[in-house]
DNA sequence: CGATGGATTGAAAGGGCTCAAAAAGGGTGG
DNA sequence: CCACCCTTTTTGAGCCCTTTCAATCCATCG
């Protein structure tokens, strides 16, 4: 189903790329944290807890993530999902503790990044990777704002289309959607914890989108037929001016 | 109705003083913050829009502001509400533009502060200080995410509850707030567009706490009668392990 | 071929919204 | 100090979107 699976520096290229033009340095740099070794998470297994002193930061390789907060038996609310060329636990999230719960959604592998951290905090000694944490935290804020609007002002049919158009947006980034298609290895319940809506009336909404000819969905991926009208349905906003 | 109005630099000295403990140079730093200029802002006017360059950072002196996303014809969603002491578009906010629209929910006055962008660029100078900002930039992330577990998982009831606690808790961490009491210089609209109901539901439902027994409004303030109980009706946490 | 987790469907109840209008404040100018 | 205007708060009633509770269907897997 999916073409070419790009790679692991692929994507990283691509992720930090976009903030600031690549050069040779970077390449090295890359290359150190591609070439470590993985550690692996089964889906729904839990990396962080919320106000746990966090650890190190780390990249995701492959699979997807997320950090949420949780009420009482099994109620939760994801915040934002995490994807392969993501860093988890970057800069805010883990100054002094952690201030949301990561879990898996899918099977899941990532690396660990110290060298984000010490870039982190010696801005001077490598500018260019400074400027792209600071762009890539800032965007991750952006889409912190985008859950908010869509949980707050929107229908669910809204929050579902505005989603999709996120992750079609950022997963495009990274080399990992085409034009009209993007995985979805989500579970209809992870849908629903992230739009903040049950389950049932998630998968009503899905049918209504598929019915009208919007998206169609097969072996965990989402067909995007008419993506200007799925970003207008849902007031979709991209974090740069351009697209 | 206010008892003792807190100066501006004991605001500082409170908001910053709970992060790292406080020491001579940093009430030179805030002395100097203090001593510029105020600008002012009316009601709902607008500092700076979504997608702009963003300038350098400010604190707020006195008044209330908020950063918020809008829709088309007046819906709008706040994401968080700004108090005095604190900063706006520093970090996060500004690079490379501004991520929500910043305007003021009350008469705001300001200050700019660029030595907060610089001493956020070079951590190194002054290294208590850069442990603020990111101590602080990680409790603004944390109300991010408290207002998204609001939005996604709460009822009317429990959203209120729950930001009336927050904002009691980050009040009173300034001396704004007494064991009981605190401001809410808001207007029933206003308390709606960051809860994301509709001021009708707003009203009704603050009548409810109000006829419960758990609040009462005196002219633009709210007293608490029984803070744990709130507490556990919007399934409150802080940012800190202790309260 | 059961077993299991996920997707789907039906029906009823509820919470929150909309629309519209009245009541209550709060300023302002005379 | 009063009259007047504009904003904010309050109230009523009906509707609709979303939830809840149950069951059923479906696909994958040992």
């Amino acid at each position: 189903m999916q073409e070419t699976i790009p790679s692991f520096e692929a994507i990283l290229s691509d992720r930090f790329g976009a903030y600031a033009p690549l050069e040779d340095g970077d390449k090295a740099f890359f290359g150190k944290i591609a070439g470590r070794p993985r550690d692996n998470y089964p889906a729904e297994s839990r990396l962080w807890t919320e106000g746990e002193l966090a650890r190190h930061p780390c990249v995701i390789v492959s699979g997807w993530a997320c950090s949420a907060r949780e009420l009482a038996q099994g109620v939760r609310q994801i915040s934002e999902i995490l994807l392969p060329g993501d860093v988890i636990g970057f800069g805010i999230e883990q100054r002094p503790r952690a201030v949301a719960t990561v879990s898996a959604l899918t099977a899941l592998r990532i690396v660990s990044a110290q060298e984000i951290a010490s870039v982190w905090r010696d801005r001077q000694l490598t500018p260019r990777m400074g400027v792209r944490l600071e762009a890539m935290l800032a965007e991750q804020n952006f889409w912190l704002h985008t859950q908010i609007m869509r949980l707050g002002r929107s229908s669910a049919y809204g929050r579902i289309a505005n989603l999709f158009c996120e992750l079609h947006w950022r997963l495009a980034g990274r080399g990992l959607a085409t034009e009209s298609d993007f995985p979805l290895p989500l579970t209809q319940e992870q849908v629903a914890d992230v739009v903040g809506l049950s389950v049932v009336h998630v998968n009503r909404t899905l049918q209504q989108l598929r019915r009208e000819g919007r998206i169609a969905q097969e072996k965990g991926r989402v067909r995007v037929f008419d993506l200007s009208g799925l970003r207008t349905a849902g007031a979709f906003t991209s974090p740069v001016a351009s697209d």
